[in-house]
RNA sequence: GCGGGUGUGGCGGAAUGGUAGACGCCGGGGACUUAAAAUCCCCUGAGCUUUGCUCGUGCGGGUUCGAGUCCCGCCACCCGCACCA
């Protein structure tokens, strides 16, 4: 007798060890076999992997299982996103050198993907700070360079005065320095772009083909895009000059209660230099953070320049303000306040008591109709607005337009919210961009047989900013076109930019350059990528622009890089705390006794408080940790919890009873095959058969639908009714079927269960099994029978049963009469295979 | 503030406009055992006047023979907002 427990501990590293050797997971460019490039988010190496990650690497893993089962090459790689803040950050704490951590950290995180048993191709691993494909990014920025798409310009950061060193958007904490505590400042810096706008049209319509992606993904870059059509006009100013706005409601144009221009909009600028009230409001906007989200809670604040700008219908005088909430990247850095119709104008003229006045209603009778203490954005019929009167918002915006086209004061335009791509950082650890400034010949690229750009070694990190700027010698060059003294450039690239092709990289990696275009079209676009929702425009954004980048400079043949995308939930889990004083002190539930009704501290046995379930992070201690789980119950355990219960987009839970069920499940498929081959002797068993075919098709279409907790519950209802039954021909090639149907889940458990029923070769190499359409077909239906829509009986009849038959069945049924109680029939509806429904 | 999403038993969830709660977890009862673990069987939305009836899918309306599903208006929570990755 064979051992009763699956022991994971023994058989998850042999077998992991057995594909290795057989190579089962390495990807073969060469192969006939259709293509198939499943590809997750790559990690930032932070140090450990998180659950959240497991989640995303096993959906993956089951798609890329299933795609090798179903006769497909597949490209399943992975690699890490190594540049980035933290590092610096471990630095300056810890005193360790950034490549370092980062190395420690890779080294630590694949030791513990590889416990999980994913099948990835390993042999073609990188991370994003190796020199090699850093400098290939320095190679691929400099073809665009030549293109056109990079250019330099000023732009804002958050500097931080005490530090004197830029801060990111989450280095800024309620318009502080997180370190230093001090009132962050706007500052301009010359800066790197992309022009990502050049392409804002294509992107937008991209999205058209991109039926494979959610549509909630779509409809966020489309608004991110922001394409619209609106007027773009000029008010003669009382001080003789001109004021150029841009409104995608130029409708309301009679609505008009004030102009207001950005802080640092030349008008501004110029009033402040006569003015040092003006020039102190300048000032004053600043003070805090960069971020939108910053600009737009802020208080709405303006500052009267006593500049009057004359309205092109009325010529009556509106007040021209420098005003806190305008931006200078949008439109023309000056836009027209209707308060009655956006709500940012209307909290501007409450404030400063500026009119309120309504152009749009509900119909010409609600033309006086009152504001509910807010603004009406929405549609209507346009109303104290002369000519306009009496047309919808769509027509009005027409009819202004083209008056003011004809009288010359404005334009129909289209605008865009989308702004080019500030790929500058003041950082170190980051790719070099690959420029040099020379005081003769101004910025010249490093030529291509220099790179790559290196980073130095030796750098320091005991006083913040950038240490490439302060480093004695790395940034004196001599100039690569007259030979003379030069810097070179000290910024890094964002390392969103790594991340725009490092798809590229997986599917090809020469020595010599890249890519390569034909190894590249082998593979490309991937055919599933998954990540999460919080990547949905950025990320996923930049490497759109970056594909069609790449395309324009004619270096390979698409548009868009992922032709299916999945974003899946986080993972979550309880918190446990409790109050003491003013704050709350977290606890991680290794800590913590959870029964039923409670949870005690295991340390003193009292009581804590279950708060919320809410994604793992540290702060909250409510973390679990991958590698303690599969010690405990096994990667295969693990990797049924992660597709288990919850529907793959959505948020998944973490509980300690959910995963004690996954490892339970584990022995109970084990105990099927513990003892071998089952007996095929027996009577038939033809509803085991049908329930059989019935998965394998199921299982089949959830997998590829990505919906696994379905594919989950399917496998429960067939592993059930296998212990159910009694020895069959049917159940024998049911239990023979097992191993493969579970694979892509548990290869594990898989291929021990072949192994126990002495099947040969590799489960991860097999063939998915085969179903027989025959047998997915019911010739028996279950009907619902209502009265008045309320379920009142159900009738099994044969498959097919016409209209006729149905009605007269449901009529005669006892229960239906009893419901009816002698009341009159007026009507029955009759739906096929489904239901009839009586309306007395 | 703006853009996007989610909401169904004690819990995770299932359900082409057609039998709400599949499947799993928790809990209760029983079997096996000297005992426990493991395993197996049964029950498990709420309420009631319990052969059955009523209510029930975040809240309030609506369309329909019929609404978790479609429409309108709210509420709560989550994601993103361009230097976190």
């Amino acid at each position: 007798m064979t051992d009763q427990r699956f022991d994971p501990s023994a058989a998850d590293g042999r077998w992991q060890r057995a594909w290795e050797q057989a190579g089962t997971f390495t990807a073969d460019s060469d192969s006939s076999k259709p293509k198939s490039y499943v590809l997750e988010m790559f990690p930032y190496p932070s140090g450990r992997i998180h659950i959240g990650h497991v989640r995303n690497y096993t959906m993956g893993d089951v798609l890329a299982r299933y795609k090798r089962m179903t006769g497909h090459e597949v490209l399943h790689p992975m690699g890490w996103d190594a540049f980035g803040m933290p590092a610096e950050n471990a630095a300056m704490e810890k005193g360790v050198h950034p490549g370092g951590w980062t190395r420690d950290n890779i080294a630590n995180m694949k030791a513990q993907l590889k416990r999980i048993g994913f099948a990835l191709d390993w042999t073609r691993e990188f991370a994003t700070c190796d020199p090699e494909y850093y400098g290939h990014e320095q190679a691929l920025f400099l073809r665009l360079y030549e293109a056109g798409l990079v250019y330099r310009k000023e732009s804002e950061v958050n500097w931080d005065p005490v530090d004197m060193t830029v801060l990111a958007n989450e280095q800024v904490i309620d318009g502080k320095g997180w370190r230093s505590g001090a009132e962050v400042e706007k500052r301009k810096l010359s800066q790197w772009f992309l022009k990502i706008t050049q392409f804002a049209e294509e992107l937008l319509d991209g999205l058209g083909t991109l039926d494979k992606w959610p549509d909630k993904v779509r409809l966020m870059q489309e608004n991110w895009i922001g394409k619209s059509q609106g007027l773009q006009f000029r008010f003669d100013l009382s001080d003789g000059n001109q004021v150029e706005v841009y409104s995608t409601r130029p409708d309301t144009i009679f609505g008009a209660s004030f102009v207001a221009v950005a802080p640092d909009h030349p008008i501004a600028q110029g009033v402040a230099a006569n003015n040092c009230d003006a020039a102190k409001f300048i000032d004053q906007c600043k003070r805090g953070a960069t971020t939108a989200a910053a600009l737009e809670t802020a208080e709405k604040l303006g500052f009267d320049t006593g500049i009057g700008a004359v309205h092109p219908f009325t010529g009556q005088h509106l007040p021209v303000f420098i005003a806190n909430f305008v931006l200078m990247d949008y439109g023309t850095g000056a836009v027209m306040g209707v308060p009655g119709h956006d709500q940012r104008d209307f909290e501007f003229a409450t404030k400063y008591e500026l009119p309120i006045t309504r152009v749009v209603a509900r119909s010409a009778d609600d033309a006086d109709a009152p504001f509910a203490g807010e603004a009406e954005a929405g549609d209507g019929v346009l109303v104290h607005s002369d000519f306009l009167n009496g047309m919808a918002v769509e027509e009005a915006i027409a009819a202004v337009i083209v008056r003011a086209e004809a009288g010359g004061w404005g334009e129909g335009q289209t605008v865009w919210r989308l702004r080019d791509w500030g790929v500058s950082r003041q950082r170190y650890w980051g790719t070099p961009i690959p420029f040099i400034h020379c005081d003769a010949c101004g910025i010249v690229p490093v030529p291509e047989d220099q790179l790559p750009v290196t980073l130095p070694d030796d750098v320091d990190f005991k006083t913040p900013g950038n240490p490439l700027e302060r480093h004695p010698t790395w940034k004196h060059v001599d100039c690569p076109q007259c030979g003379a003294a030069a810097r070179r450039e000290t910024d890094t690239l964002d390392t969103f930019v790594d991340s725009s092709w490092y798809f590229l990289r997986f599917a090809s990696q020469p020595a010599d350059k890249p890519f390569d275009r034909d190894e590249v079209a082998k593979w490309l676009p991937v055919e599933q990528y998954i990540g999460g929702i919080e990547h949905a425009i950025l990320h996923l954004l930049y490497a759109r622009f970056w594909t069609r980048a790449l395309q324009h400079c004619g270096m390979i043949d698409f548009a868009e890089p992922f032709a299916s995308l999945f974003t899946q939930g986080m993972v979550t889990h309880e918190t446990y705390s409790r109050r003491e004083g003013d704050r709350d002190i977290w606890y991680g539930p290794e800590e913590i006794e959870r029964s039923s009704d409670g949870a005690v501290l295991v340390a003193d046995g009292q009581p804590v408080d279950i708060g919320k379930v809410v994604k793992m992070s540290k702060s909250k201690k409510n973390v679990v940790d991958p590698d303690a789980m599969v010690d405990r119950f096994g990667a295969d355990a693990v990797r049924w919890f992660m597709l288990s219960d919850s529907p793959p987009e959505r948020d998944l839970p973490w509980s300690e009873a959910g995963i004690e069920g996954c490892g339970r499940f584990v022995q109970r498929l084990w105990r099927i095959v513990a003892n071998g081959a089952p007996d095929a002797a027996g009577d038939a068993n033809p509803a085991l058969a049908k329930l059989m075919h019935r998965t394998i098709a199921g299982v089949a279409a959830d997998i590829e639908a990505l919906q696994f907790n379905k594919a989950v519950a399917k496998i429960y209802e067939l592993t059930g009714a296998v212990e159910k039954a009694g020895p069959s021909p049917e159940r024998a090639e049911a239990v023979a079927t097992l191993p493969r149907l579970v694979s892509p889940m548990m290869p594990h458990l898989a291929e021990s269960m072949a192994e126990a029923l002495g099947t040969g070769g590799l489960v991860a190499e097999a063939d998915w099994p085969t179903v027989d359409p025959a047998l997915l077909v019911d010739d028996e239906v279950t009907i619902a029978v209502q009265v008045k829509g309320k379920l009142r009986d159900t009738l099994t009849v044969a498959k097919g049963m016409p209209r006729e038959e149905l009605e007269a069945l449901a009529l005669a049924s006892e229960k239906v009469q009893r419901s009816l109680d002698g009341a009159e029939v007026r009507k029955v509806i009759v739906v096929p295979d489904r239901l009839v429904n009586i309306v007395a």
